[in-house]
DNA sequence: GTGCTTGCAAACGTTTTGCAGACTC
DNA sequence: GAGTCTGCAAAACGTTTGCAAGCAC
């Protein structure tokens, strides 16, 4: 999924194609890291100093909606985006913050295990799955 | 776990016993279910309907240090409050927003293969789970 | 009287919205 | 020219904070 493709998703949506969605976009689908409203803005304002955050906000809504990106929320604080081909569950360790990511397929023997005692489909897409991670529990051993 | 024992840790952590306080306390004792503190506030308010919406986070706050209640995320809005001595994993269907509980525990089998693979212990104390019910999973087969 | 607790108002951080003008098609 | 998109300002939302007065101990 590049850039024209997307591109072309939004016009068959009846969307225009704009200079703040195409910057948007760009820096979108180069920093491949999860990122922040906030962030994606700062980035893109590098170039466009104008694109304001509402139209930041409006534009991701736009490509949740066409399933380009993805949104997830960590503990507090703002929620990252990402792109939806890079699907993942984040770890997200509670005491130190770092947040890991592992391919969701590798959580399946845990996602068919629940489904079978209780009928329901995790699908940890929107929240990251909280708890701590081996360094802190080992530092918290003492 | 009743009022008056937490009453008695709460001295004991140098706080004084206050008609708010002891509002607060009872209406969150009584009324079981998960709570806002925006319902909290306004059940607290049917019979002292001067305490104010922050002295409830407060107490909420403080009642979280001492370890009797606990706060989890759901879907997005407002945090909702229960009992610590209840404590449970919160499965939330992302379609319908029905809540349902199943006790930690049930869930070990899970953690542990977590914890084997990713040296992470998942602790879904603060967020829900998010996934499909199996209703809102038959109502999408068509 | 010390110092914790309260109500109030105001601020906070993140996100959404109403609007008038600007743009794409 | 119809209808989408933008920047701006303001509002919304849930939550936190500073403060002066009030109360528990």
């Amino acid at each position: 999924m590049d850039e024209n493709d997307v591109i072309a998703m939004v016009k068959l949506n009846g969307g225009r194609v704009t200079m703040p969605r195409r910057a948007i976009l760009k820096s979108l689908l180069n920093a491949k890291e999860h990122m922040t409203a906030e962030e994606l803005a700062k980035l893109v304002r590098e170039k466009y100093p104008d694109i304001h955050i509402s139209t930041v906000y409006r534009n991701l809504e736009e490509l949740e909606k066409l399933g380009v990106v993805i949104h997830t929320h960590f503990l507090h604080g703002p929620a990252t985006y990402h792109l939806e081909s890079e699907i993942h569950v984040h770890l997200v360790c509670e005491v130190c913050g770092n947040v890991a990511e592992v391919p969701l397929d590798s959580l399946n023997p845990f996602i068919r295990e629940i489904k079978k005692n209780f009928s329901f489909s995790v699908n940890p897409k929107h929240f990251a799955l909280q708890g701590v991670c081996s360094i802190c529990a080992k530092n918290s051993e003492n």
